[in-house]
DNA sequence: GAGTTTTATCGACGCGTGTCGATAAGTAGT
DNA sequence: ACTACTTATCGACACGCGTCGATAAAACTC
């Protein structure tokens, strides 16, 4: 592949004008410049991206690192990664997808010392993440979609859990229900415990019980919530979920024994990609979760950092909007 | 960060003796390799990447190039990648995802060069497509998952249509069908069109009448294919899908209309990720869709390749295995 | 028009590795 | 004891680029 001395030959100037007239970084003049792109053009140059690194050069390139643990990545993952990568494109960055355990902290490490990652954008963060002492100590830039319990003056972008609790409970409050019971994990992770408490919060605030229902984000688990819900709490008339794939399963759950949506049980789903909102029927109200829209900000907020410009909004809470489908109604007597 | 030159400095030895104690690549004596390796680990040295690219050396790292059309990456992807990153790390390489459009060819070709990138995955395959020449072209080393039309001599891992197809199709023959329909969109891409003239074929082979039902891959399309089934098809017994997410809106259609599956109405999912199958209630029958082990398969064979390993299975087909669940039984006379 | 600043270009060096050829020390064979 | 290998190590160089300092030419300044 040709070299930048190559091209410089064919133009008829030094290897550092090639250098300058590509970078900007030094003023050329105007004809030179056309002489010199006219040669990269013709030998079809581009310069060698590792040279560049070692150099001293900036990469451009951004790393969402993406936890391979059990189940590997997440599918809630792909919106925040689709807005991620394209607002990466659109301030003319690249972003791979790492799919990483923590045990690979120092590669990624390697690579940003390289040169060649300029930033890290962390997912399914927990809440003491060695990943970010890792990173602050190794002082490569990063931003979290999630937080830790104290995120400290780090970067991140999140779902602002509380207002969206509080915007879907409210509305059920609207709607007459007083009993509602909840699905949630019982991980030790932000988002089911901000949810959890949250939410809990929010039912006293309106004057509502809430029951807790456990489960693990599996379809099958959703629909042994239900059953559980139709036997032990007849009465409870609305169900905030906070789980996407079990919220599903408790519908078919629903489905199979008869009680209708939204006529005997509303529902309304927090966490849902939007792809799965029509997957049962009626569709699901959901109060929005803004994944795409939270991607996109935490790769702005990242290039940001990266290039040095003062972001003042380096930590952006969202809480999304109401969106009622089909799965809510009014409180219902039922029994 | 620590240098080369510095752990040769420390252990007391020359810089060039350093890289070879730590590849192995000329022998080293016993004790000065440890002495190395001591002095390596007090340092906290890690080689820099780009420079050992720069210099030639091999990065052990695959790029798998996931297509960020309109919809982002997609759903089933998820598992290729997740089996291939999986066999990636087992043989002691990366795999990155790089979410990126056909234009961007080019800057994949730029890293490849650069020595970043040993190898390329390629999903997603159009049955004419110009990333396998312009790879082909570039001499980057690269395996399909999926094929084009003529896939030639190219390496590539595939589903098996006709032998998923006739696994699938037989055991409803068994069951006593013989009115099915299938599900299955208009795209031109090598999936959609070999499983339809594999279905058409196999429903032939059995005797059986097959019906097409058109949709796009989302669920309200496949709860709309069941109305219309439903409207126009009332004798058809068992029906063959080919769309993940539409055959979720499909079945929550036919519970929407009391419609018993699987008493009334039998369905295979052909391309299902596995945790759809618990979504909707009963549990999925599928051919089961080997895709995890599509995705190490892909790995496998491009870094065999990429190592100069001669692998005689540089082109492999599964088929998937019959998995019975919940949706199907024996044909039933309705009307 | 002599002095001063600005513009345009070049050459040289360094980034940190992989690897080749050379050398020195050790081993085996006669 | 002499040659013929093998083993262990070193020094030097190339990879292709970013960037600094220097120089030459051009453009102002009063």
């Amino acid at each position: 592949m040709a070299t930048r001395a190559e091209v410089a030959k064919l133009a008829g100037v030094s290897a550092s004008t090639v250098s300058y007239a590509l970078s900007g970084d030094r003023s050329i003049k105007e004809e030179t410049r056309k002489r010199v792109l006219k040669a990269v053009a013709q030998l079809n140059y581009r310069p060698n991206f590792a040279a560049g690194a070692l150099a001293g050069g900036k990469s451009k390139t951004l790393a969402l690192l993406a936890p391979s643990g059990e189940f590997g990545i997440a599918l809630i993952a792909l919106e925040y990664i689709n807005g991620a990568a394209a607002a990466a494109r659109e301030r003319g960055y690249h972003l791979v997808i790492w799919p990483s355990q923590e045990s690979e902290m120092s590669e990624i490490h390697t690579f940003a010392e390289s040169g060649m990652i300029s930033g890290v954008i962390l997912m399914e963060i927990k809440l003491k993440d060695d990943r970010v002492k890792y990173l602050h100590k190794a002082k490569v830039p990063f931003t979290m979609i999630g937080r830790t319990e104290k995120p400290e003056s780090f970067a991140y972008v999140d779902r602002d859990f509380a207002g969206a609790t509080e915007i879907g409970i409210k509305y059920l409050a609207e709607l007459g229900h007083k009993k509602i019971a909840y699905l949630t994990t019982d991980r030790e992770v932000g988002v089911d415990t901000r949810f959890s408490s949250a939410l809990v919060e929010s039912a006293k605030k309106y004057k509502m019980t809430a029951k807790k229902l456990s489960v693990v984000n599996e379809a099958s688990s959703g629909r042994e919530a239900f059953i559980h819900l139709h036997e032990k709490y007849p009465d409870v008339t609305a169900v905030v979920s906070l789980n996407d794939i079990a919220t599903l399963g408790f519908i078919s759950g629903a489905n199979e024994y008869g009680i209708s949506i939204p006529k005997d049980l509303s529902i309304i789903a927090l966490d849902t990609p939007a792809n799965h909102i029509e997957m049962s029927w009626p569709p699901l109200t959901t109060v929005d979760l803004p994944a795409f829209e939270l991607g996109e900000a935490a790769s702005n907020i990242l290039i940001d950092q990266i290039e040095g410009k003062e972001n003042n909004r380096s930590q952006v809470l969202l809480a999304g909007s109401l969106e009622t489908r089909g799965t809510t109604a009014k409180a219902s007597k039922r029994v």
